[in-house]
DNA sequence: CTCTACTTTAGAATCATTATAAATTACACA
DNA sequence: TGTGTAATTTATAATGATTCTAAAGTAGAG
């Protein structure tokens, strides 16, 4: 695989040493055109189908947090049911469909301009994202 | 307490008996002015401060399952750390203080309407909402 | 008042996640 | 290109939140 070279360059700044475990989560998580959520468990599933190689599940949970804690994935809350994580690391909006249980990323331009208009002394705004919760008709 | 009548006609109207656990349970949530927003962490440790009945974990647990499952509570999803429970039932906006962990409510008027440019066949919205992250200035 | 279904409870079970600590590996540098 | 050391992986244990179990207690219809 020719992008290995990327993923050990991302592993390396994030100070992870580029081990054969890790770069096969990276291919799992980053081979990809589209965003990317998933959970451990749909993570550990694709692991075993896409590599040889075996993984325990400290190494993916312990890999998952160190590259969350490095900005390279983002924490999604939707319920409390599953721990989402996000490979589109930016502010951003989603449509959750509660029929197949997906998440869909919202462009900014998928949605009207969120204006607060509510005074926040002291307090600086980190983030404002909109979760669309949809089910299909009937 | 004058409102226990209301808590009896509540926990009725959810086909729930009304047991002194109950009662005290709703006095807890219900009996404020303002939206409460809590884990069942802080609520046991209410409860073992307001009241002098005992009650159990797995009370507290059913008993707030019950409730949500009931509509009388909402689950809200802010981060995977803590799992939060809402006495304000409608769909409405949060304010997160990350520096110190609490959620406000935000009234509509505190937002711009929100209107959802994609088009989305086949799909029915069952809610809106944002959710905005702040943080104090240092 | 009595009977029965509902409820509470302590404790066990489960599930996701994190900690431990021994074996393995990466890689700086000799 | 070897060696030493710190980082990493792993099986397994521990933890923490939540749910289950099943025995004892209670509400309330009749
Ligand atoms: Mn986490
Ligand atoms: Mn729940
Ligand atoms: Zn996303
Ligand atoms: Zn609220």
């Amino acid at each position: 695989m020719n992008n290995n070279n990327i993923f050990i360059e991302k592993l390396r700044s994030a100070g992870l040493r580029p081990t054969i475990q890790r770069i096969n989560i990276c291919k799992v998580l980053f081979d990809r055109k589209k965003t990317f959520h998933f959970t451990i468990n749909h993570l550990k599933t694709l692991l075993q189908e896409k590599t040889d190689q075996k993984i325990s599940q400290a190494t993916v949970y312990n890999t998952i947090n160190a590259l969350t804690k490095k900005g390279h994935l983002k924490e999604i809350s939707i319920n409390s049911e599953k721990n989402y994580f996000d490979t589109n690391i930016t502010s951003h909006h989603h449509f959750y469909n509660e029929s197949t249980k997906e998440l869909i990323d919202l462009q900014d331009s998928d949605i009207g301009k969120i204006n607060i208009k509510k005074p926040l002394p002291g307090k600086k705004i980190k983030s404002i994202e909109v979760l669309v919760k949809v089910a299909n008709n009937n």
